[in-house]
DNA sequence: AATTTTATTGAAATTGTTTCCAAATGAATT
DNA sequence: AATTCATTTGGAAACAATTTCAATAAAATT
């Protein structure tokens, strides 16, 4: 491999005139940097960021750890945080923890060893206070208040979808979904629509399962041997949404006519696949830009920006009726 | 920051005593050894991988540069790639190219400098050959016999495409997607779906425009202006097959009976949403796990496997008929 | 012409680790 | 008691860059 060496030795300078060269910093003789820019182009070198690194005290990757890329919501938001990042100069490392708390930490102790700058975190588990000082900003879930955070504001969506069931004609609510075994932001989801619903004067169920991503539709059958009577659901997910109104097909009852379903996230992206799913759109491009912002304001300036809550919209798509 | 030095002073032993514990290399005695994992614990030392590899010459990184994580089919790929990756303890980088070959060198270089130990790359542009001789998987398309290649049998694919569609009455074949400026296996589809048309003795019409990901519908709408009749197609993706069913709907031809439509990759994981597609099913766990199998072989041993084609299957869904 | 300032350069120190080498210890064998 | 051999250890060199420092050269000012 070609090294600084081999370019200084090329062009007859020394060590610290390459680097100088390199990266435009303190004085340097128009004809030498021409003569050191024609030794690099001749002997294809390329500069080892390690080595940089090293005398840096620093790196400029960023851990993104998810519970898997497999999902659209989490892909959603890599795609935008890796977008923002790039404009920085910022490179990602993807860690998939597949919702294991174990995973997390392995994967928190390899980026801590790599020297990140710091790190993006979804986790839905009891994530321990670490010992060090990383930079890290978590997204969908306070775990602590020493991690800066991000989140749409599942209340209020909670809320809009209550008002919403409720404008369409809806009496019976029903909360269906997944719960965490610590508080997240589905909890606000939660709470936003049973208090709304209460405000309103409906009746409101909630019925929830610790679950597992995939695991919709054994909660559904769970959910459905109950006989439980509603007419307009929030489901945790668009996933739970999709999930009900299949299995509720399957039973001869129609969505938007014999119930009514809102989902949660938004992560339909084209119109080409039924049911278009009513839904509370999470912001996710600007949780993401936001992310980044203030993992990045940290990293650079130490005083970083404040914890951000991202409003939130309701898409009325084809499982709600038109309002009465 | 704590380091090797630290813990060597602490626990009254040497630089190289310490990094012998640590990498349980060399002689060392039970009782040193333990002295020095006490001061690594009560220090909270964190071994600093960028001084590691540098020493080592080497990083445990991997570099994966695809158009976009944000589509299923890259979603899945790059979720099993990482997890396959994180078994050898590779970390991975992820790029997103947006197909543009810029983006895409880019993207090399900057992972070139990180000193990546290989790269696994979707690229449908005219990669122009590197200089180095970084170890590169590419998948999906052959760009230079330097690079090792992993590819679902495409060829393959579209002739059992040809033949579901035959088979279930059709007799006016179609192709219809996106085709790429280079030679891609998008290519072999067509080429595969064409000769068994032609084998069958049915008449079979191509339509292709090159555009990039998420242009379906413009595409779509092009084809129909043309007026070209077909009982039976294959495109080049899942996408365009549901926005040619959703095209054809809004026209008030129905799906199977009007027409039948076979998609390509498979990117539907759960039967919640319709239409249920037929498709030529990529066997993405199996390309990712054998991209990385390829590429750890030859950053490892230099002598590397095979290029390999994985077989593919048809999937009947929802769009085709039942076999008359 | 002497002095100051600015421009230009190479050499040396530094970053945190691994690994080689020499020295020292201890045990076993002659 | 002398020699061999296996353990055990600390120190130095190396990895590829950056940055500080001092030295020199050139230009500008007195």
């Amino acid at each position: 491999m070609q090294t600084i060496k081999e370019v200084a030795k090329m062009a007859g300078v020394g060590l610290g005139t390459v680097s100088r060269v390199l990266n435009d910093s303190g004085y340097v003789k128009e004809s030498t940097r021409q003569k050191v820019l024609a030794a690099v182009e001749a002997l294809h070198y390329v500069p080892n960021d390690v080595a940089r690194n090293l005398r840096h005290q620093s790196t400029r990757f960023v851990g993104l750890i998810i519970p898997t890329i497999w999902h659209p919501f989490f892909s959603k938001l890599a795609y935008f945080i890796e977008q923002e990042l790039y404009l920085y100069d910022y490179k990602m490392l993807l860690c998939n923890s597949e919702q294991a708390l174990d995973k997390e930490l392995r994967y928190f102790e390899m980026l801590q060893k790599s020297q990140v700058a710091g790190i993006i975190m979804i986790s839905y588990n009891d994530f321990p206070e670490p010992q060090s000082d990383l930079p890290i900003v978590t997204i969908d879930r306070i775990i602590s208040p020493r991690f800066l955070h991000v989140s749409a504001d599942n209340r209020h969506g909670g809320e809009l979808a209550a008002e919403a069931l409720v404008q369409r004609g809806c009496r019976k609510l029903l909360f269906l979904g997944s719960a965490s075994p610590v508080p997240t932001e589905v909890d606000k989801r939660r709470e936003g629509f049973v208090r709304k619903a209460r405000e309103l004067g409906v009746s409101c169920t909630v019925y929830e399962e610790t679950v597992l991503l995939k695991q919709e539709l054994s909660v559904i059958q769970n959910f459905l041997a109950q006989d439980i009577p509603f007419d307009g659901a929030l489901t945790s997910s668009d996933l739970f949404a999709a999930a009900l109104i299949k299995a509720l097909g399957d039973k001869g009852q129609t969505c938007p006519d014999d119930f009514q379903v809102i989902g949660f996230d938004g992560i339909q992206d084209n119109p080409y696949f039924k049911p278009i799913l009513a839904t509370i759109r999470q912001p996710v491009e600007k949780m993401a830009r936001r992310s980044v912002e203030l993992l990045l304001d940290k990293i650079n300036n130490q005083a970083a920006g404040e914890d951000t809550i991202i409003d939130i919209e309701f898409f009325a798509g084809e499982t709600v009726k038109p309002i009465v």
